[in-house]
DNA sequence: TATTGTTATACTCTATAACTATA
DNA sequence: TATAGTTATAGAGTATAACAATA
């Protein structure tokens, strides 16, 4: 496709965007599901601005704090309590692990697994990561409202939940 | 990195997975920001699920609804509406202009603008395409509860809104 | 000089299958 | 035979910059 050629025929529209001509979202303004992609496009937008001087992306903080919150778990149950697929989550971790952030153990009873801990520098950079993480979801409180997102929290945690 | 050696040291955990060893999320839990993400990926695979049979994705199927409710709109005008990367629509309407879905054409007051519109085989795809997003709405209602689908409906709406 | 649209590039995610090593 | 992890690959989405055509 190259540019509109001169042999344009009896095209009428497109004229003045400066006009009062506002754009409709037609149906999706009816589906939930519009919203809350948006709604989630502009969390990440929000959240890697907070988390920018980290390097951090929302994925590899949520490894993080599983890691964190379960010492000696192996992949393969991070990947499922965050749906993340088994190969994903290896290269994550191997990034976390180059970061020297997460420590890569082979388990003395199955050596089929690999046991995952956070090093020091990890623990120390969740402790800055938390309140930065926490920050974007106060934006997001501010953005819809705190009975809203009380709301919110509620009715979603299903999601969450049956992992 | 290749298999957990021989050489393990001093792990202890990652035995059987059977025992009563429930995992936690950690403060992803405490997160509405977590939460909206996993309700997205799981509406997109419903999403995904009741249109498979189109061949339709989600953004896809964003791009036809605002052409059918803005016939004659601009590319542009549709980025920024959905939030989308203006070289990255242009390859989507590629697409859809080649399944003969939308037309393509000149705009014959601005030779800068390309205009667009549903063809036939557009128009009439789309009229079985609500059905089936409805569909994939009502099962996130029922998943949530019509409550708090309400409740959400329009607190997120100010995402949609301000595009 | 600014704007619409295209092209090219690169990077991230995701999904899949095949492979190993262990059980 | 099944499971944990890796590797390779391909596809989609995203972000960026550079460019042509037009205003």
């Amino acid at each position: 496709m190259t540019k509109p050629s001169r042999s344009a025929p009896r095209a009428v529209s497109g004229t003045k965007p400066a006009k009062a001509k506002p754009l409709a979202l037609g149906d999706l303004t009816q589906l939930l599901g519009y919203s809350i992609r948006r709604a989630q496009l502009w969390i990440f937008k929000e959240f890697s601005r907070q988390l920018a001087a980290f390097e951090i992306s929302p994925a590899q903080f949520s490894v993080l704090c599983v890691i964190d919150a379960n010492p000696g778990v192996n992949q393969l149950a991070v990947a499922q309590l965050l749906s993340i697929e088994r190969a994903g989550l290896g290269r994550l971790v191997d990034h976390l692990e180059s970061r020297g952030l997460v420590r890569r153990t082979a388990s003395a009873v199955n050596r089929r697994y690999y046991v995952l801990y956070l090093t020091e520098a990890g623990i120390a950079l969740l402790a800055r990561l938390r309140p930065a993480a926490a920050e974007s979801d106060k934006a997001l409180a501010a953005k819809i409202g705190p009975r809203a997102y009380k709301e919110l929290r509620q009715a979603l945690s299903i999601f969450v939940e049956d992992a």
